[in-house]
DNA sequence: CATTCGTGAAGACGAAT
DNA sequence: ATTCGATTTCACGAATG
């Protein structure tokens, strides 16, 4: 709060200095009247063609000058309010943009006479807090940036409200802990999404989170795994079970009736908690598990897919679905279920 | 012809050393 | 830090229907 307050103290004095700048300027101008070199008459500015223009006889005096003047467009209400965006131009290579105050370290005043020992103790006490506002307002701007990012990818990829609040719980304390460090904000906002829907039980596979955000697979998993131990994250194996849904609606929405899902569903519910039984499933990836049941049920139920469709469905590859359904289909067989 | 099946090479990962 | 074993993926060709 207060710290919002400060910056926009800033920027509105700021900006006061800059329109009586512009006034000045007006005036000065007004003072200088240039005229036409042709016809002698009054020469007017357009400021938004950027040209200075002869008003008799329309001879172009100048172009492509830099309009200096206030945009007069808004964007927001408060932009409304003003119609104003002047201030000091921004840079990305701060942290804060350059729009904070910077207070120099040597104990010199503007005419570089050394200052006296009661003014240095309230210059060192001014930098101490300078410091503090300063970093906390870092904080703030790299968690606005942290949650739009996590705002984007969860819209991206649909994952619910609740899930994207766990992630901005989980990516505001690392940053508390100072994890962020050495890694880039994207990247360890994915892990923490990631890590969110871990914990909410509404797992993706991970090359999911690739596709909406530039940051490497491997990355993504490298800071999930420092995330999830540094944050002591209490995260369970996933269960299989927990992707059937997901594949299956993708499988199945363009091709089948929903009973027909559901029955698949079931099936594939079925089949992974035989397949656990006989312990088919430890060492394997949860995506390949799930995918091989999906085929698998997909056969029992005579709902036939190729392994193909699945594979594509299922984040996975034909390859893995036949090297694990087959297995499961032994087991299966010799479990409830009996096929000829 | 599409689908399924099998294989070897290569990469990633975890556990062990 | 390296090594080893299991898993997954890729690319390919053969078998099947």
């Amino acid at each position: 709060m207060s710290s919002n307050n400060t910056q926009t103290q800033t920027r509105t004095t700021t900006e006061q200095r800059r329109r009586n700048n512009r006034q000045t300027a007006t005036e000065n101008n007004a003072d200088t009247a240039v005229t036409c070199p042709e016809c002698e008459g009054a020469v007017i500015a357009d400021e938004k063609q950027a040209e200075l223009v002869c008003e008799d006889c329309g001879l172009v005096i100048d172009e492509d000058q830099i309009d200096r003047g206030p945009e007069w467009r808004a964007f927001n209400s408060t932009e409304q309010r003003n119609k104003s965006r002047v201030g000091a131009p921004t840079t990305n290579t701060m942290h804060d943009k350059g729009l904070t105050t910077t207070i120099d370290w040597r104990d010199k005043d503007a005419y570089g006479r050394q200052i006296s020992s009661r003014k240095r103790q309230q210059m060192s006490r001014l930098r101490t807090w300078q410091e503090r506002v300063r970093t906390k307002n870092s904080g703030e701007r790299n968690l606005k940036h942290a949650f739009g990012e996590i705002d984007r990818m969860a819209s991206a990829l649909g994952i619910s409200d609740q899930v994207r609040e766990t992630a901005s719980v989980v990516y505001r304390r690392a940053l508390e802990e100072d994890l962020i460090r050495g890694r880039s904000i994207e990247g360890v906002a994915t892990a923490a999404l990631y890590a969110a829907t871990r914990l909410s039980n509404a797992p993706r596979p991970i090359d999911e989170f690739h596709t909406v955000s530039r940051v490497e697979e491997s990355e993504i998993n490298r800071t999930y795994l420092y995330l999830s131990r540094e944050l002591d994250l209490e995260i369970s194996p996933v269960d299989p079970k927990e992707y059937l849904n997901r594949f299956i609606n993708e499988l199945t929405s363009t091709y089948i009736n929903p009973d027909e899902a559901h029955s698949l569903e079931r099936r594939a519910t079925d089949i992974i908690e035989e397949a656990k039984e006989a312990n088919l499933h430890s060492g394997r990836s949860p995506t390949s598990i799930a995918s091989a049941a999906i085929y698998t049920a997909s056969i029992i139920e005579k709902i036939r897919f190729t392994q193909k469709e699945i594979a594509n469905a299922t984040e996975t590859t034909e390859v893995t679905i036949r090297n694990r359904y087959q297995e499961m289909l032994e087991v299966y067989k010799d479990g409830k279920y009996h096929i000829e």
